[in-house]
DNA sequence: TCAAAAGTGTTAATAGTACACCCATGA
DNA sequence: TCATGGGTGTACTATTAACACTTTTGA
């Protein structure tokens, strides 16, 4: 193998994962209580580091997959941290991610072994590392994404009512909407979809449950460009 | 030093610049003719390896500096990009970011003794590595974030006419704007200032030049939140 | 019968877009 | 005197924001 970088020193590269989920309509992160070192008994980030053969992406998504059980989760990249003291073991380099799941699905046995739980966002425990800022910028970037992109959807059921779907946006954005308008501009969303479906969970009248259908909207998109 | 973490690979981490010019009143980048391995023969990006002590943003901005003199520029990170195979030589994860410099004030020898050439970005050659991505989600971020933020300005000179102000953003967004309409939204700005100095050398009549005021800036943005 | 969520239109305000002519100057 | 870029206002359109009542149902 040639090496032309021999000079230059190596680092521990790794990811962390800001899973976001709706627990009770509160936007919620999954965090460990850290039973090892470094930083044991703070509270963390899931994360883990790079393995060889292995890209960044997808020890993100193999981290994620090791915490929750799922696969083909809407994942993006925050950024690279790297600072010099960002961790107080050794020098680590992190790329964060951020998760948008649906906490009906995940493995709740993986998530207990790991010692991790859901934590409001507006409740965040003291982090340990640069995990605060990484948070920060997470929600930033998912809120930018989402008011204009339909990925928040990916923190719903598949099938869910629009009162579900308000609310939704209400607890991304941190502030209420008008339903008259919220509805209308759904409305003219080709790819929300009404079933036939009623769910009778949430009121003794019972809400239309909608669908996304990704077909239409990557029609839809094609026409913006 | 405890070592919690020498069961993991470690890995050569390299920041990448897109660095942004306006030439002739055209987006361009200044990219290398490499002549060196690997890739020689190639253009590229100008990059550099992160070392010890240092952190990735310093070491973009030391690679920024050696390439162009400057200091305290407008820079922003692009991302991380860990393809295992993105580097032909070793494998390398590299950290994109961006630069607007303005092209009156760089260090045109240090840009000679690198083989660099501003390149129009209409008009870009074949790269190596994972550049030609790098450069579009480097342009991506920046039209986003041109449309929101005045950091455009960071590419034109400290006084500027509005004429050339509304050609940068005719020029990033790659679409014409109304004149009319274009002035009166930077009369708006209570950020952009009219000085009392006049440019002849766009025009007979002469334009007034138009400088950027950053308290005026933060103290607008304060109010927005 | 009543509490609780579901559903439904209109009007006003704001922001954005389209459009054409006169001005000042130096060569 | 004329070619060149500098500078200005108004009407139309689209988007967004504000706002309140009726419906359905199970307990």
């Amino acid at each position: 193998m040639p090496t032309y970088y021999n000079i230059n020193p190596q680092f521990y590269v790794s990811v962390d994962c800001i899973i976001f989920g709706l627990n009770q309509g509160e936007l919620s992160i999954l965090l460990l209580k850290r039973n090892f070192e470094p930083e044991k008994g703070k509270w963390s980030l899931m994360g883990g580091f790079v393995q060889e053969n292995e890209s960044v992406n997808a020890a993100a998504k193999r981290v994620l997959k090791e915490l929750t059980g799922l696969e083909n989760v809407y994942m993006e990249q925050v950024g690279a941290f790297g600072e010099v003291e960002r961790d107080p073991g050794e020098r680590v380099i992190s790329v964060a991610y951020y998760a948008l799941i649906n906490v009906d699905e995940y493995d709740r046995k993986l998530v207990e072994k790991h010692n991790a739980q859901w934590i409001n966002v507006h409740d965040m425990p003291e982090l340990g590392f640069d995990h605060p800022d990484m948070i920060e910028r997470a929600r930033d970037l998912m809120r930018q994404k989402t008011s204009l992109n339909p990925i928040g959807l990916n923190l719903l059921p598949k099938l869910f009512t629009l009162t579900q779907m308000q609310s939704l946006y209400e607890t991304i954005q941190g502030e209420p909407i008008d339903k008259r308008n919220f509805r209308k501009k759904v409305a003219d969303m080709n790819y929300i979809e009404k079933t036939d479906f009623i769910d009778k969970s949430g009121s003794r009248r019972g809400a239309y449950l909608y669908k996304f259908n990704d077909k239409a909207y990557s029609q839809e998109s094609k026409f913006k460009l």
